[in-house]
DNA sequence: TTGAAATATTAAAACATTATGATATTTTAA
DNA sequence: TTAAAATATCATAATGTTTTAATATTTCAA
């Protein structure tokens, strides 16, 4: 992998925030560590699993799912949701690193 | 490198979601692109390079500093700043690269 | 077809962040 | 010591995000 020279155009930049934003919440990091963990979860399972309202966290996998975090499935009334793809595990692992540096000094 | 199984403690989320908070803002996205390029740059550099205000640079390097993101050394009257870690080029470079695979499709 | 379960949507208040202009601080050279 | 250059801080208006409670939609089973 070589270092890249030229700064991404400003479309990509905004791109890149606007999925930053999207993790850079708490309770939305707690659903993607769940999703990570489990593979697969509804949204029931989620908002039990981590003590949330059942609202906020349709709104959040709502939100991730824009922004390509998250992909979900239907199945009867109930809907599935899991990580889209590695990007995303590699932000949760490359800060699970950075926090585990931390906890050695 | 093996599959996490445990949650973070809460603490360890709410720092993850502070530092991804700082990082994603296009502006910050920009200076930190910058000094990925640059190795080096003092305030002034930064706002005339990118075209930003002083004081919005200022406030921004100061939160990026607060965040461990970046360093800074004085000289004179000048600061120069500089990339904390490789986590935060870890995830910069993730970035770039989600950006580039949504480009291909 | 109706009721219940699961999820989504909406609207408003509460809260947080950013941009801007003005001013303050720090450092050095004259 | 004073002026100028570089950066930092402050106040606040403008925006943006989150939470909450209430309501709506969708799906299936009885």
């Amino acid at each position: 992998m070589e270092k890249r020279i030229d700064p991404l155009p400003l479309q990509y930049i905004e791109a890149m925030s606007e999925a930053l934003k999207v993790l850079s919440h708490p309770q939305r990091l707690r659903m993607l560590e769940l999703l990570d963990i489990r593979g697969e979860c509804c949204a029931g399972e989620i908002f039990e699993a981590l003590d949330l309202e059942q609202s906020a966290v349709s709104q959040h996998l709502a939100k991730m799912r824009q922004a390509g975090i998250i992909t979900c499935r239907s199945d009867g009334t109930k809907r599935y949701f899991r990580i889209a793809n590695e990007h995303s595990i590699t932000i949760l692992n490359c800060m699970r690193n950075k926090i585990a540096q931390e906890g050695d000094r």
